[in-house]
DNA sequence: GCCACACTTCTACAGGCGTAGAAGTTAGAC
DNA sequence: GTCTAACTTCTACGCCTGTAGAAGTGTGGC
């Protein structure tokens, strides 16, 4: 049991936290306000420490000064991931080839993507067949 | 102005009204416990009655007996990839070439929806090019 | 040794969501 | 015409999320 999906302002502030880490209450504060959103001191301290229950950050001692400095629990890629399972399972029905094809119609893929892409592809090709 | 992003339950029930349409509240609601979501009438009149302010459905006039019944206003495709619009801005900030990476991680695609995944890589590469 | 200031802790609240009971209404049976 | 069963309307409530003020605490400056 662990890595619950985050609500919003929680990934956002994971996501300030994978940047770099460990971090004070202050600096993710300042972080946040510097990409749009400007919170409360106290509002910041009250998520991290809601975070600290739900296991998602941990709250490290203080080296000098006095202010909390919080690291990341939970990893980058199994967040998105789990987030992003969950997404296809509920939306698009556990169909991770019906993602790919509305991506296909929706995002503006250039070619250099595109041709990454292939790549990828001929190699899980490769994988999947004998 | 519209189709504002369903939540959860929103998103169940405007499922069951593409798939079918008109239906009675009734109906949602057997074919929601068909599917492992057992709710009270009231409860899927409520959310139904909340989804008519929100213009997600409508509410028809009954035709014979005295149940309404409901339509979606909203498309599948407009939803969903909305849906995944947000998703991708929100969690991959805005990488639709990260989701699909992240996609071929986890999911288990079969060589068929591989090569046609290829397919239409090709396809889109032709587009793009000159 | 004391003070100011920064930082934390505690508490609160509003809005959204999921849930549903109680009370009211109406259609059809007879 | 009356009754009943189905259906709707009204109301409420608990939890979660985002937000933040007020009050408490401790550190470093001097």
């Amino acid at each position: 049991m662990a890595a619950e999906t985050p609500t919003e302002l929680e990934l956002l502030i994971l996501k300030v936290l994978w940047e770099q880490s460990p971090l004070t209450a202050a600096e993710i504060r300042e972080t946040l306000a510097q990409r749009g959103r400007s919170l409360a001191h106290t509002s910041v301290i009250t998520m991290l420490q809601r975070m600290v229950v739900k296991r998602q950050v941990e709250q490290l001692d203080p080296v000098e000064g006095k202010a909390f400095r919080f690291s990341p629990l939970v990893g980058d890629k199994q967040v998105t991931q789990g987030m992003l399972g969950d997404f296809v399972d509920r939306v698009f029905d556990g169909s991770a080839e019906a993602v790919i094809l509305s991506l296909f119609d929706v995002a503006e893929l250039n070619a250099e993507e595109l041709s990454n892409l292939r790549k990828l592809l001929n190699k899980k090709l490769r994988e999947v067949k004998p």
